[in-house]
RNA sequence: UGGCACGUAGCUCAGUGGAAGAGCACCGCCUUGACACGGCGGUGGUCGCCGGUUCAAUCCCGGCCGUGCCAACCA
């Protein structure tokens, strides 16, 4: 016999068998290998980032459909890969140097990128290493970054056919610009700060003749250094009139028209009248084009005043503020000023209060990509899990403004593009130009900037799979099956691999997109480092375990919902481990080696928990096949735990402990087969755990990893109804007994008797050893015996009576109440459907509650009542 | 302001147009030869509120209240 040991070691698992996979290539994908086609492509980390919760939970969720897949005979590809994460990166970088007294632009573009390259090769392999410990099973031969090689040319390749069809743009725009972090961001990239305490500052203009004023109110005073206008409703009475007529600026010397607009205006808003400042706002940039107004730009690259701003130049914009509130002031402009909740627009890396600018940049024309992305989900090519995200693809990109893709930045793939300096010109190429497309002139000089990170991004489903190329995983894998990620970039990424992938592929980039949530803490809170409520999962595989850990994750993942994580889950969900293990000690201990290949025959508990277990492994199926992780995973534990451990274990001891013979064959035949499956069926939640009850199953010592076994079918165990109620009844049995014990204080010790039980002595006589094993509860006929402690009424259908042994009137008058209902709905469905198809088509409770058995319940339940109480 | 979710046992969550479920917590009993990281039994819920549809609603529909998220935001 073999022995092992008291608690199932996870740490040694996991060293143990990654390797052995990693060298057996396992994980290997052959896109001439057989079988359906089944891929996901990661969500690449940032190269440079640690594993966090979202990560853990994002992987193992990948990687339990994979080994699912994997297992069930599909040609799978699980591709990994990180990103560049550009300002992340960088930002990250510059910070290091300027701990050390180094500023990037003193360093130069060309020093400063060896040293991002650096730290990318320093902490780089660091989330892989740690990926790894989750026992994720990703084809790392095919390991892909987005600033390799083969992804740099797939990133020019993009931008210059874009640029030749007219999808990729240079305008002068009204952008948002990161005055701390001196680039352009995308408008994805500017997070909103909510409840800034902030106040609105009413100010007047003096009309240019002098015949009065005009109140405006602003929340920004400082901006006024750019008012190119005033604008006012063009029906309001009080200004109507106004219209085409100026305000003198008071601080520069400029007439400022008024102008009437009734987009922008809303006349039952403050004084009616708002200030417009084009070069700086968005609102206002629109009047600008509208009414065709100068936009003059106050403002630095660094947030100071510029030369526009007389003689508050050089000032930073929040002294400015100050400055002009002063002098305003000191004029005797100021018209009184409230306090106002408002919101701040903030970099999403660098905090900084972003400033809209005028700027020249690189933009990328949406609506004709939006269009095909919007009907493909529409149409069904792609699925949304759950559906409601495809809510919030749709609102933003039937809504999306052009995506400025320069960034002044150096971390990154440099926009290929070459001004001349001699017409102007720009030229675009797949190779590098020597000379001006337009004029031939050599004296070419590469734009500076580089290209937002999420211009690569959405190229990863067909770049990663060897775009532009035709290579011969893009045929095989290419649209992927399944993109996994969570919500909060749907916009980022998704939206924007969706067209992408329309426009270069002709199909969509996943067949599916299952959106998680957030992992929380215990008590929802958000978890963040100011908080201190950061769980890291490295942490916690090392204290529980990878299996168990994985398994809590797998748990928790209801669809639509975010996860709050807590030690008391882990500990609830990692124990299903150590009772499992226990389980297994125990077959091990009554099976030594392989059962016979051909079923022997089989008793009735072997096939009550053999159905049970294919009703569980349909079930598991239905679950994965649903991306209902947490179904899945509660599935095999209450299988495992409730079914086989808590029952089948504990009916098959009587044959197991008792002699030779076919019911001991039977017993061993089934731990073994149970354990046969479970082994496979936990394996894409608990890889290494699954491995390890494979490994070690009795007979499996060369059957070779279980990592690549078939994933188990319901077909293999078929169910039998009688088989089923049979033991449903017994169990009723057993526990009506137990609680009986139970109430009344009787030890499992106390042997019980029944005598003249219907059910018991007749229906259930074979079963007699399991109700004296499970219950201690005899089964006899004819007189009451003196040596029994307490004499179980006798009578028909006792598992029910036993029942009805502890009702209360609180009972009797629940069921008299649902008599009164049931009465009601059989009558009717009776009335009009005919009692034949009444009998055939109404749900068999229905049937069996007919009013007579139920009030015949009622009664019996109250006679016994008295009856017990008598003894 | 709009959109989307959510509201079921003390807590975290499943669930269904036809007899309310799990885990944790709690209360008893039990160290029985896989497991005390265990076993057995139990307490606990007008399934947010109000209407409607239906023979029947926790489930479908409408309204309301509460919570969360996303998006737009008024100078």
């Amino acid at each position: 016999m073999k022995t092992l040991a008291d608690h199932y070691d996870a740490h040694a698992a996991a060293l143990r068998y990654y390797p052995e996979w990693e060298a057996g290539g396992v994980f290997h994908a052959d896109p001439a290998a057989a079988g359906e086609p089944y891929c996901i492509v990661i969500p690449p980390p940032n190269v440079t980032g640690n594993l966090h919760m979202g990560h853990a939970l994002n992987n193992t969720l990948q990687d339990v459909l994979i080994r699912y897949k994997r297992m069930d005979g599909y040609n799978v590809l699980w591709l990994p890969g990180t990103d560049h994460a550009g300002i992340a990166t960088q930002w990250v970088v510059e910070r290091q140097l300027r701990a050390q007294g180094i500023e990037r632009r003193d360093l130069g573009r060309e020093k400063f990128l060896e040293c991002v390259w650096e730290w990318k090769d320093h902490s780089g392999g660091n989330i892989v290493r740690q990926l790894k410990r989750l026992g994720v099973s990703c084809d790392w031969s095919r390991e892909r970054f987005t600033m390799d090689e083969g992804l740099s040319r797939a990133v020019r390749e993009n931008f210059v056919r874009l640029y030749e069809e007219g999808l990729i743009y240079r305008a002068t725009r009204l952008i948002n610009w990161d005055p701390i972090g001196l680039t352009a961001l995308s408008d994805l990239e500017v997070e909103t700060e909510e409840n800034v305490q902030g106040e609105i500052w009413s100010f007047a203009y003096p009309l240019a003749d002098g015949s009065g004023e005009i109140v405006v109110a602003t929340t920004r005073p400082e901006t006024m250094l750019g008012d190119t206008a005033v604008a006012v409703h063009p029906e309001d009475p009080r200004y109507a009139h106004l219209i085409g007529r100026f305000v003198q600026h008071p601080f520069v010397d400029r007439l400022i028209p008024i102008v009437g607009d009734a987009i922008l205006v809303d006349m039952a808003f403050g004084s009616g009248a708002v200030k417009v400042t084009p070069a700086h706002d968005f609102n206002d940039h629109e009047v600008g084009v509208r009414h065709n107004l100068p936009m003059i730009s106050i403002f630095t690259n660094d947030g100071k005043v510029n030369e526009n701003g007389g003689i508050y130049a050089g000032l930073d914009r929040f002294e400015a503020r100050k400055r002009v509130k002063a002098d305003l002031s000191a004029l005797g402009l100021f018209r009184g000023r409230q306090d106002h909740v408002m919101t701040l627009p903030r970099s999403q890396r660098s905090g900084a209060v972003v400033e809209p600018m005028i700027s020249t940049q690189w933009f990328m024309r949406m609506k004709p990509l939006a269009t095909p992305a919007v009907g493909a989900v529409e149409h069904g090519f792609t699925t949304f899990w759950p559906d409601q995200w495809k809510n919030t693809y749709f609102s933003w990109l039937r809504d999306v403004k052009d995506w400025c893709i320069s960034r002044q930045l150096w971390w990154g793939h440099r926009i290929p593009a070459w001004h001349c300096a001699a017409c102007g010109h720009v030229t675009v190429g797949r190779a590098d130009p020597t000379e001006c497309s337009k004029c031939g002139s050599a004296d070419l000089k590469q734009d500076e900037d580089v290209l937002d990170t999420w211009f690569s991004s959405a190229l990863w489903p067909f770049s990663t799979l060897g775009w532009p190329e035709h290579s011969a995983d893009l045929a095989r894998w290419y649209p992927t099956s399944v993109l996994m990620t969570g919500f909060d970039i749907i916009f980022f990424w998704v939206a924007r691999m969706m067209f992408m992938g329309l426009h270069h592929m002709g199909q969509v980039p996943f067949k599916d997109v299952y959106i998680h949530g957030l992992i929380r803490d215990e008590h929802g809170d958000k978890m963040s480092k100011t908080k201190g409520n950061v769980v890291d999962p490295v942490e916690a595989i090392d204290r529980v375990g990878v299996d168990a850990f994985r398994m809590t994750l797998t748990a928790l993942a209801g669809l639509g919902r975010d996860i709050l994580w807590s030690e008391k889950q882990v500990d609830s969900w990692s124990r299903f481990v150590n009772k499992v293990w226990n389980a297994y000690r125990f077959t091990h201990m009554h099976v030594t080696e392989r059962p016979a290949a051909e079923a022997p025959p089989l008793g009735l508990y072997d096939r009550w928990i053999l159905a049970r277990l294919g009703t569980c492994v349909r079930n598991v199926r239905e679950a994965l096949d649903g991306y209902r992780f947490d179904l899945a995973a509660s599935e095999i534990y209450a299988f495992t735990w409730y079914e086989f451990c808590d029952w089948y274990i504990e009916f098959s001891k009587s044959a197991l402990y008792g002699e030779d013979g076919p019911a001991k064959t039977a017993a061993r035949y089934t731990l073994w087969t149970v354990f046969h499956a479970l082994a496979r069926l936990i394996h894409p939640i608990m890889p290494f755990f699954g491995e390890e009850l494979w490994r070690e199953l009795p007979g499996n010592e060369h059957a070779g990893t279980g990592m690549i076994q078939p994933y188990p079918r319901a077909g293999d165990f078929p169910g039998d109804p009688a088989v089923l109620r049979e033991v449903g009844y017994l169990q009723e049995a057993i526990i009506a007994v137990r609680r009986i014990r139970s109430e009344k204080n009787l030890a499992s010790k106390v042997p019980l008797v029944a005598v003249n039980a219907g059910v018991l002595t007749g229906m259930y006589a074979g079963q007699a050893a399991a109700l004296k094993a499970l219950a201690n509860v005899s089964v006899t006929t004819g007189e009451r015996p003196a040596q029994a402690a307490v004499v179980v009424v006798a009578g028909e259908e006792l598992w029910v009576n036993l029942e009805g042994v502890l009702d209360t009137s609180k009972e009797r008058e629940r069921l008299e109440k649902e008599i009164e209902k049931l009465d009601k709905s059989i009558s009717f469905l009776q009335s009009r459907l005919g009692n034949e198809a009444f009998v055939a088509k109404a749900p068999p409770h229905l049937l069996a509650k007919s009013r007579a058995e139920l009030q015949g319940e009622v009664d019996k339940r109250a006679s016994l009542q008295a009856a017990l109480l008598a003894l």
